[in-house]
DNA sequence: TTGAAAGCGGTACCAC
DNA sequence: GTGGTACCGCTTTCAA
């Protein structure tokens, strides 16, 4: 073990290039590119493919991506953008559609990697850091900034495919859309049709996740438009048990008979503060959440909870790599969530 | 609005380059680069920097990160490498962490991307995909596989800093090392400490997490060898709700009087288990989990938790920095956390 | 104050 | 079957 000297050879040495697996090998440039390529077929005799071989192995050569891409006028990139600010906040389901998709997309040719898009910049300077990148494609997830212009840029820089995943897209975008105002209004119906009509609706104090609190906000009212002597109340909550404290105190006060707490993890929060305040679910208050994780079932009483399908990795993939192949597709709307409520306690007598 | 047209115009013209720009402004190339860079000062005139940033303004310029990267020898790319399968398992801790981390590390000039590592490759081969980006820094993140072989190919192709996050580093790699043991350990301490002598630790099924289970684990088994008549049992659980009734059975049947459930998700699924199969908390069984979120705070009994620090990801974009600045410092030990047990209900009385 | 040109690492056409 | 070489976009020395 001599790990300083390693170090020093590291930091003198340069890496290994083509040309010096070449030189290695005794041949040419060329030949090397067909043969670690698998373009050697026909072109290159076994017994050279087999040197050039042995030499790259024994100089531990790796390929540049960068030097590759800029000869080839295309990455192999995919770029998933999230906001950084709000990626706590997107919990298991999202991390796990994510794992899966990087893996799908490598089965593709590609790289995916996750990018934390800063909330302190524009949406055009936004573009701009990713189209320094030379993505093959963009995959804007929940409310990662993306206008017209931002995906102007980056088709201008020869990004392949632009995606929104979440909110709808921007014009020029493709979309994979999760309806925010279905979700709302199937909560709201499933509480109407059980005889509520006092509703709140929670609405995350965090910053960040308006995309999805207003429409589903919005869908809650929509659904109790049509309920004659219905209302809706939008009650801000931010996730420690103070504010839900103060929250649990006004459902009291107003005599709300039920909540929409906009996701599992804001009714848990909402549903201990309102049994610490005495007030009973779902006696008193009528309570339901959204994505129905494993939480819902755990919470006593047990949380009814909406669900909306995410699209399948594999085929948000396949999707990827049919656009960069033929970027000339119109943009539209290829997935569009459809939401399913899993009724359960909290919400029912 | 003409999207396929824009579409079409898109694919066509390729995407305009710093040549491109200067034939616009009128000027050479390397006048254009200059301006750019901000390395004008006493070079170019007023009037000619003005021309220049409008012509790459009109033109939609983004320079080439690739092509920058290629001729300066080196990247502004910082890999944070996570295993794939596992990254639904690290909660909004680690969530949180990366949002910060990537926010940090643009503020000193790097760009950091989330890259998830497939399971079904090897090390080496694992190593070399990174190494294609010709990353400036790779941290390797609880548990990406790192061996002395992989961080030599890192090293080899130009990585200037690589870094092990959570376990302990590999030779050659620098490291950033949470005490899992110490986790287990001060769990179990407390557990003993409180007159409980028949210790569970559940050990969790979901592949992935086993660099931290087993040390935990071992930990605990440690911490109840000097005293005299105490016992600790693993107990492999699966995050479902069967897999916890029958680790709630198992408990019971066993007569065990405290678990240490490997951390707060866990302890909740069991939490709920026990209860439902009527076993008191903490009468019975006194329950500890680890990370200390939310959560413990809303489960009722109250959860005690132990909470290891994670480093701030400032000082790790600080360290990455400096590290990449002078890649010669002898690999060691950086952070090493600290647990600390905050006390509950769930395990007093 | 500006421009010409070399070259970073790889690819692929064309000639031998 | 193999090698020479132009070129991808950008930076940077060296001359003008």
């Amino acid at each position: 073990m001599n790990d300083r000297a390693d170090n020093v050879r590291a930091q003198n040495a340069p890496a290994p290039t083509s040309a010096a697996v070449a030189r290695h090998a005794g041949v040419s440039r060329a030949t090397v590119s067909y043969v670690l390529n698998g373009q050697a077929a026909g072109k290159v005799s076994a017994a050279t493919q087999a040197k050039v071989k042995k030499a790259a192995q024994e100089l531990g050569y790796v390929p540049h991506a960068a030097a590759r891409s800029l000869r080839s006028g295309s990455s192999a990139l995919v770029l998933i953008a999230v906001p950084a600010d709000r990626v706590p906040a997107f919990g298991p389901l999202f991390s796990a559609f994510v794992a899966r998709f990087q893996t799908a997309l490598e089965r593709h040719g590609y790289t995916g990697v996750l990018h934390g898009a800063r909330a302190d910049r524009s949406p055009e300077d936004t573009a701009r850091a990713w189209a320094e990148l030379r993505p093959a494609a963009v995959l804007a997830a929940f409310g990662a900034p993306l206008t017209a212009a931002s995906v102007g840029i980056l088709r201008r820089s020869g990004t392949r495919a632009v995606l929104s995943f979440g909110p709808p897209p921007a014009p020029g975008a493709h979309g994979i859309t999760m309806d925010q105002e279905e979700i709302g209004a199937v909560a709201a119906a499933h509480l109407l049709a059980g005889g509520r009509r006092r509703l709140g609706v929670v609405v995350p104090r965090e910053h960040g996740l308006e995309p999805f609190s207003g429409p589903r906000l919005a869908g809650a009212e929509a659904a109790a438009r049509v309920f004659p002597g219905a209302s809706v109340t939008a009650l801000p909550l931010a996730h420690t048990e103070e504010s839900a404290a103060q929250v649990a105190a006004r459902v009291r006060e107003s005599g709300l008979d039920a909540v929409f707490a906009y996701n599992d993890e804001y009714a848990m929060l909402l549903m201990r503060a309102l049994q610490d305040a005495g007030v009973g679910i779902p006696g008193d208050v009528a309570l339901v959440g959204a994505d129905d994780l494993l939480l819902a079932r755990l919470l006593r009483p047990r949380l009814t909870s909406v669900r909306t399908r995410l699209p399948e990795p594999e085929e948000v993939a396949a999707l990827v790599d049919r656009l960069i192949s033929d970027p000339s597709v119109t943009p539209g709307e290829r997935f569009r969530s459809a939401a399913h409520i899993e009724v359960r306690e909290s919400s029912t007598g």
